[in-house]
DNA sequence: CAGTGTGAAGAGGTTCACAGCG
DNA sequence: CGCTGTGAACCTCTTCACACTG
């Protein structure tokens, strides 16, 4: 019988997902010039239990205090560095359709931790030409480029028949997390992260609940 | 949000959550040329198990056939029936920057039930112009013409400042269901459902497990 | 005999409730 | 007194394992 290694409490997944809520909802309450807040009032806009908040936040310290509440550009502080985004984080993106071209002239994800450096299409049509700061580059290339600039994030905007096989590419080229916008689940080596965006899927979970 | 009932065991809300993957999945094999497959199959499509994929199915009927498996063509008539997406639905776009022009663009969303029939955005410079087919219309005018057209699905694409405000006009306007894409959580009466879209916050739930 | 459907067991996640501290 | 942090209880979801069937 193997011996088991001390067992070192994982973090769950799903408290890892709330996290960026609570951070997003925290500077938002920094912006409105707010200091201090509770649980309970976290809980209220994020539509979560004070309960839920204060487990979920105790998995990584004791971020508040008691009779008081968390104070806020504290707390901010400790989840951008739990989340590693008190940096940012250079990204590639594939695919510079009408979605690739909306993603790379969307200006929120750089005040979140991200910014796009490169840009690559296999239309020939496309490559060279210029998209917001980037000139797209051609697939030949791209996995020569990415491994070179180190990028280990990338989001993926192809159409689902080439998903996957440009997401073979990314791991070749050394990336680590995919954002997945294309309809189709990905296949990814042990250590890659991929989170999916499939917009019509949320439609069809709310028609569930639609009458007829 | 799960919806509760006195009288019925109500269908988990996460069960629901993934019926529009299995559907994506089915009609995948199904261009492939398929016509039977298997819930071992389809869970390793999707990354589940295969006890999950019939666990799930189980909730809605007895759709597999034991030793053969499950006739893709029926079963894809049969999420298609459940999810309500048997039919096209009639949704609204309120917000035509570059994500709402996008999302006017993209043909994805016919297929899976789903077709914009109107656009409104509150920028004078953007009233008037068209975008796709259709013309970008006011938002004063916006909660009537929604009503008079009886559609009850919206997406979202405004920014977050002004989110809640346009939300609690399309609620006004009769909306049932919202898709929204500002990074701020909304607040609707009972018998509305939400579901957000924030790839940021995804991008984050990845940075979790990269190494620094 | 391959593969479904399903109770039962097991894991995992949420909520409770209260000690403890500012 | 107010609000956090946290074991324990509770509840939900997933997986197991097998009877059953085409």
């Amino acid at each position: 019988m193997p011996h088991k290694s001390a067992s070192v409490k994982p973090i769950p997944d799903i408290v890892v997902g709330r996290l960026p809520f609570y951070l997003r909802t925290l500077r938002s309450l920094a912006a409105e010039g707010r200091d201090i807040t509770s649980s309970l009032e976290l809980g209220t806009r994020l539509g979560l239990t004070s309960a839920q908040i204060r487990k979920d936040l105790s998995y990584f310290g004791e971020f508040g205090k008691q009779g008081l509440g968390y104070n806020i550009p504290f707390l901010v502080g400790q989840l951008r560095r739990i989340l590693k985004v008190d940096r940012v984080w250079e990204v590639v993106l594939v695919g510079a359709g009408d979605l690739g071209r909306a993603i790379a002239h969307y200006h929120g994800f750089h005040d979140r931790g991200f910014e796009i450096r490169m840009v690559f299409d296999s239309d020939p049509a496309k490559i060279g030409q210029s998209l917001a700061d980037f000139k797209i580059g051609d697939m030949e290339t791209m996995v020569d480029k990415v491994r070179a600039a180190k990028i280990r994030i990338a989001m993926l905007a192809v159409p689902a028949t080439a998903a996957q096989k440009v997401a073979d590419l990314l791991v070749k080229a050394g990336a680590k997390a995919i954002l997945n916008y294309a309809p189709t689940a990905l296949v990814v080596p042990k250590g890659v992260t991929v989170q999916n965006i499939d917009p019509a899927a949320h439609m069809q979970h709310m028609t569930y609940y639609l009458e007829s």
